[in-house]
DNA sequence: GTATGTGAAGTTATTCACAGCG
DNA sequence: CGCTGTGAATAACTTCACATAC
């Protein structure tokens, strides 16, 4: 459809979806790019832009219909279909990824979850439970997944990366703290909560001292 | 000290003072800037520019001290000094972060958590317990805190925000899955996990079809 | 020979500003 | 008259390529 969309062009599109499906549950109708931008920090042209990147979806002197915008948003980013998704680790962060997330609503199926502890297994997680490491191939094949989450030790999220590729997953979600390396036809995004906390240090480091 | 650095720059920091934590672990005392750029997927250069920015660390013919270049690394990012952080919601979230991340060892030392439920109140978290919500500003003013984290229902970020910056709060990442509108001065980093998925349900979906 | 640091060139992303539609 | 969509202009970021240091 398109050979290249910038990157930020991309996590906005997902900023403005959320703000959209806010926007929708009060009840409006319409909006503008001014209103829009206003509410994400970016400026009006920005979100006119990056929509059209994808097609035409406004009206001049009108602005854009909520609702219809929702779904052209999902067309593009994809989630208009259910994804089924697997987490691999069933600790702590599983969970509370379950308990917060409200993946189900935003296209995201959690259908099962892997681990090596004899304790987790079989307990329900979403809209599965919990295998034991050595069905992973099967269940991923078995149910047509492309996309897992990793939720392993640092130490373990290599060799998990490795046989969900091997397996035939396309998409990862690493939660774990380290880098993996896999090859350039699997989309990796890499959560490193440290790196979020160190921005913020950064910033507050440099800061202009207050006058 | 310096006016604009990149915001991919400073990202790429924490990257590389991973791999390098990595490195030094292993016992490697010197690296080029091609060698920690294989690592990442980076350009050479790029490693060079980032590192520049800040001054000259390296040595023609030589490359960079793996341990100076850490030093150097946490200066920049601020992290040679331990910061206090607090966390606001004592849930799953709280206690996988605290799980998992290795928070201590990079200079962040989580020494409160605040939670409403009575239940949760007065356990141990981190280096330090869990608060009742009505104590968040003493604690924060008796301790010269100056980062929070958010991970609180989505429902009550903004709220748990606005006392958070009325405290003196002044860099907050924010794990509740909504946006939070916060003053200017105050740095904030948004980890929305949906918005990660979608990066990636985006990129399968516009996947050039194999051939 | 190897590797840095950096001007200059190139590329990518953002913002401006306006013609044209509703 | 408000608002979109978009060429043109600007700014931000990255890569090249080489003089210089080890």
């Amino acid at each position: 459809m398109n050979g290249n969309v910038p990157d930020p062009s991309v996590r906005r599109l997902s900023a403005y979806l959320r703000q959209l499906e806010n926007l929708s549950s009060k009840g409006v109708k319409n909006v503008s790019s001014r209103q829009l931008a206003e509410y994400m920090k970016v400026g009006q042209s920005q979100v006119r832009r990056d929509l059209t990147l994808f097609g035409q979806f406004g009206r001049p002197g009108l602005g854009y219909k909520v609702d219809e915008l929702i779904n052209q948003l999902r067309d593009i980013l994809g989630t208009q279909k259910k994804w089924k998704v697997i987490i691999v680790g069933a600790g702590e962060l599983c969970h509370a990824l379950l308990s917060y997330a409200g993946f189900a609503e935003r296209g995201f199926d959690l259908i099962a979850a892997f681990d090596v502890d004899p304790e987790k297994i079989g307990k329900k997680v979403g809209s599965g439970e919990v295998h034991h490491m050595n069905e992973l191939e099967k269940v991923i094949s078995e149910n047509d997944i492309h996309i897992a989450v990793i939720s392993v030790p640092g130490s373990q999220a290599q060799k998990v990366a490795d046989r969900l590729v091997a397996a035939g997953i396309e998409g990862i979600l690493n939660f774990a703290p380290a880098d993996i390396e896999i090859p350039d036809n699997v989309h990796v995004n890499h959560v490193d909560i440290t790196s979020h906390l160190e921005q913020i240090s950064f910033q507050l480091s440099h800061e202009a001292p207050e006058v």
